[in-house]
DNA sequence: AGGTTTTCTTAACCTAGATCAAGCTGCTTT
DNA sequence: AAAGCAGCTTGATCTAGGTTAAGAAAACCT
């Protein structure tokens, strides 16, 4: 397999600069993987072992509560990280899992190695430092978003704002990650084509 | 007034070790300032200045939308931070009003002595990566628990998670933070007490 | 200490979105 | 090409929580 890490390199080259030294150690710490659709990467009850960074493909981060339903935390497409984070900062045991809706390309770093970037090349203290503000500053604009607007505002919020997920997950995905129900987008959708 | 930095210290103490001379540097960068009970620190269309540690007392980050109603996005008491965190990175106009829900003193550093700190000592980049994650985390629980959990459970998760802001905040800001109505809360109380 | 403001409660009525159930469509798989 | 499943739609009915309004109780001045 060719494990190709021009992309991540690429992506965190927007952020940090690095020496080819230092791109050639960051690699070495790196795992190249491919994954099919419905496989997971993260089960709820085991330990979360890596962070995930996708290159190609298309996954969902998701909760089961005891009642059997299905909440999705999160979607993760080309170049976005997924992980179950509480899971693998603790090596506790994961809430959510993490499913490949597509057949999928991915690169991993795992707890040990992660440790290990940070102490050999402190600038990625930097990098997840940003990287995790900005998904901060979403995550808290998402919960507004969910108390302030109707469902409605939410699902057209979301379109114009994520259209690539739009069309390449099923449509009760979405609606569960909005926090409503698949019926309840399907109502919603019929209204919009009969007036647009 | 007296400038006391050891909590802010002590605080940051136990997630990065400093020498005398870092923790020297560290405290110049700071302001040491008490605000007063209803005092804005942040206000909606100006741009967040500060990122704030409070050190005594009690404050509310919240959103106003086009209807006039208030959303607590945040609640922050001794040794959190506070800010609008997007309106600072980006210095762009803040979303949320901060405001003093107490008479407090609290420790701010401003956006180009972050930039400075960060550069001087680059530990501080672990340090905000590491409470960056623990906040993502807590958030996404939140937006979980929001759609999975009803009014209710939400509400004495609440009060068990955060005995000492049920005790110092009015309820119908502790019902905004949870997605629902003072009307509301009012009546699961009422409930709760003619159980328990 | 009395008046003002803020917060909390109660009650009647209302609605956004849920639930349940059934049928439809279109992929896969064999 | 049939069967089976996964996803979407539609309709009837239900409910958690919202809204409106008014009064009661604290808390906060001066």
């Amino acid at each position: 397999m060719t494990a190709d890490y021009s992309s991540i390199l690429e992506y965190v080259g927007r952020v940090i600069t690095l020496s080819d030294q230092e791109k050639a150690l960051f690699t070495s710490f790196l795992r190249y993987r491919k994954v099919r659709k419905r496989q997971y990467i993260v089960q709820q009850g085991a330990v979360c072992q890596h962070e995930t960074f996708v290159v190609k493909g298309c996954f969902r981060a998701f909760y089961i509560d005891d009642h059997g339903k299905e909440y999705v935390v999160q979607f993760a497409l080309e170049n976005w990280w997924v992980a179950d984070l509480r899971s693998f900062l603790t090596q506790t045991p994961a809430d959510y899992y993490v499913e490949a809706l597509e057949n999928s390309e991915i690169i991993q770093i795992d707890f040990d190695s992660m440790e290990e970037l940070y102490r050999q090349i402190p600038q990625f203290n930097t990098f997840f430092r940003i990287l995790m503000q900005r998904a901060f500053i979403v995550l808290q604009q998402r919960i507004v978003s969910s108390y302030s607007k109707t469902a409605e505002e939410r699902y057209l919020e979301f379109i114009k704002r994520y259209p690539q997920i739009e069309q390449r997950v099923p449509q009760y995905m979405i609606a569960s990650y909005l926090g409503f129900t698949p019926e309840f987008l399907s109502r919603l959708r019929q209204q919009q084509t009969h007036r647009g």
